[in-house]
RNA sequence: GGGCCCUUCGUCUAUCGGUUAGGACGCCAGGUUUUCAACCUGGAAAGAGGGGUUCGAUUCCCCUAGGGCCUGCCA
């Protein structure tokens, strides 16, 4: 059987590392298993869903390198599931309810006030034909429940291993609103039937609701007559903060958007958000392809890992820090960063765009920072003639240590400032060359070159 | 309130009853770079607390504490 796993988002809003690490980890299970991934989009609230957001959920996960093997929409398919929904209603397991949002709100109070868990009480099952004629003469419609086992449901979970929910603790879900938008329940498995997804890779939160689908998974094997086709579960946990607290409330600045606009590179988010919370040491990994090499559930640890910016942050140096210039020339060459460039300052910088602040350092004109004059002014004179290399440093360094008696970082700083009008940046070695004698010359005289 | 899950260095984790409790990142120190960064070497650093079970518990059980998730006509 071919491994086929999907990310399904709702286009609701943006793609942020939590969801994100879902994609990512069901791509790269699939990858690891030569399956295929598809991606769904979750958009049966034709209210709430944008095609602004399904853009960007698209354009965040192909600049992930996230690409996908099939797509569709909910809102093409929901024939298939007014189909399945009749049938369930045809067996009773899907029925009508009259209760409003405010109702059902007071109905959860009182349970609550009572100390009892506030589970749907299933009023709706004891009304009698008079009384839903009388409910829909106030003009109510109803909205429709399917109706739960109230057993024990099992199944074996890649990552948490045996894993049971009693589905008595738990209302019967709502699969059709009032106003006849499905809800995510429903359609979810209808095709996850359909495309035959093999393994269903999600957060913890959807505990609950595998056992819920597990149930409709199987009323959609009676209704269609064929195996029950109930995929394999991963519940993998969930991200926290860096101080501890949950991920959820605060996700404006953890989008994928947000990252990217920060120079943040693609493979540090994915490098950290594949092996944080596994027994794989995180490391600076260029390509998805080896994060799918070593991929595997049993990595997986249960406890809530903490996502912290500022270890994303440090990836992404490194990565840069290792990358040839081949592989970012189409980025680095409109910044006017050339390959010799590249080479001198990329174990230097955090960002992507910290390489073009050397474009003016080497080729055009900044302003020397001096701040004693006697060591540059002595310098200027020491600068040798013609084209500089990689020797020309030290000897020129030499010389400027001879003659005005400066040495370590009296004699280094001021050389630096002047030259670069920074206090920190690549080897000297590498930089003078690249930024050569006239500029070097008139730089050391404190003018602007 | 109820249900489920979790708890080992600062962080992510290894250990499947007997270990000097290992690794990675971070941190600290030294080296190197005549500076910073980078790099190299070394070091400090952990079983939440309390009860059991056992010859022996980080490991198994219970309680407490702490954390996460669910408890929606959200996904």
């Amino acid at each position: 059987m071919t491994v086929t796993v999907r990310f399904a988002p709702s286009p609701t809003g943006k793609l942020h590392v939590g969801n994100v690490r879902a994609a990512l980890w069901n791509w790269l299970f699939a990858r690891n298993q030569a399956g295929r991934f598809i991606l769904r989009i979750d958009d049966t609230d034709q209210e709430r869903s944008t095609a602004a957001y399904e853009d960007g959920i698209r354009q965040d996960l192909e600049w992930l390198g996230l690409v996908w093997d099939e797509t569709f929409k909910q809102s093409d398919r929901f024939g298939e599931y007014d189909a399945v929904a009749e049938a369930l209603k045809e067996r009773g397991l899907l029925y009508p309810c009259y209760e409003t949002p405010e109702e059902l709100d007071r109905k959860r109070r009182l349970q609550r006030a009572r100390g009892k868990p506030p589970i749907y009480d299933r009023a709706a099952l004891a009304l009698g034909d008079a009384d839903v004629k009388a409910l829909e003469a106030e003009g109510r419609k109803p909205h429709w429940r399917f109706k739960l086992s109230q057993g024990e449901v099992r199944w074996t979970d890649l990552i948490r291993g045996e894993t049971s929910v009693d589905t008595s603790n738990v209302s019967d879900p709502v699969l059709v609103r009032a106003d006849g938008v499905y809800l995510y329940t429903l359609p979810s498995c209808v095709d996850d039937a359909d495309y035959k997804i093999s393994h269903v890779i999600r957060g913890e939160d959807h505990v609950t609701n595998t056992a819920v689908q597990v149930e409709i998974f199987s009323a959609l094997a009676d209704i269609r007559g064929g195996a029950s086709a109930v995929p394999q579960f991963a519940h993998h946990s969930l991200l926290i903060g860096a101080d501890g607290e949950g991920l959820s409330k605060r996700l404006g600045s953890l989008s994928i958007e947000a990252m990217r606009e920060e120079g943040l590179e693609p493979a540090a988010i994915a490098s950290l958000l594949a092996r944080l919370g596994t027994s794989e040491p995180v490391r600076p990994e260029p390509s998805l392809a080896a994060l799918a090499a070593d991929f595997d559930f049993a990595k997986a640890g249960r406890a809530p890992a903490r996502f912290d910016s500022e270890e994303l942050a440090s990836l992404n140096a490194k990565i840069l820090h290792e990358t040839p210039y081949a592989t970012l020339a189409d980025r680095l060459a409109p910044l006017g960063v050339e390959e010799a460039l590249w080479n001198a300052v990329r174990g230097n910088i955090n960002a992507l765009a910290d390489a073009g602040e050397w474009v003016s350092v080497v080729s055009g004109a900044i302003d020397p920072v001096i701040e004693d004059g006697g060591v540059p002014g002595a310098a200027a004179d020491l600068v040798p003639d013609g084209p500089l290399t990689e020797e020309s440093w030290s000897s020129f360094v030499n010389a400027v240590k001879e003659t005005t008696g400066a040495k370590g970082k009296k004699l280094f700083m001021p050389l630096r400032l002047a030259l670069t009008g920074a206090a920190r940046g690549p080897e000297m070695q590498v930089i003078f060359p690249l930024i050569g004698a006239e500029k070097a010359r008139a730089r050391l005289r404190g003018e602007r070159a």
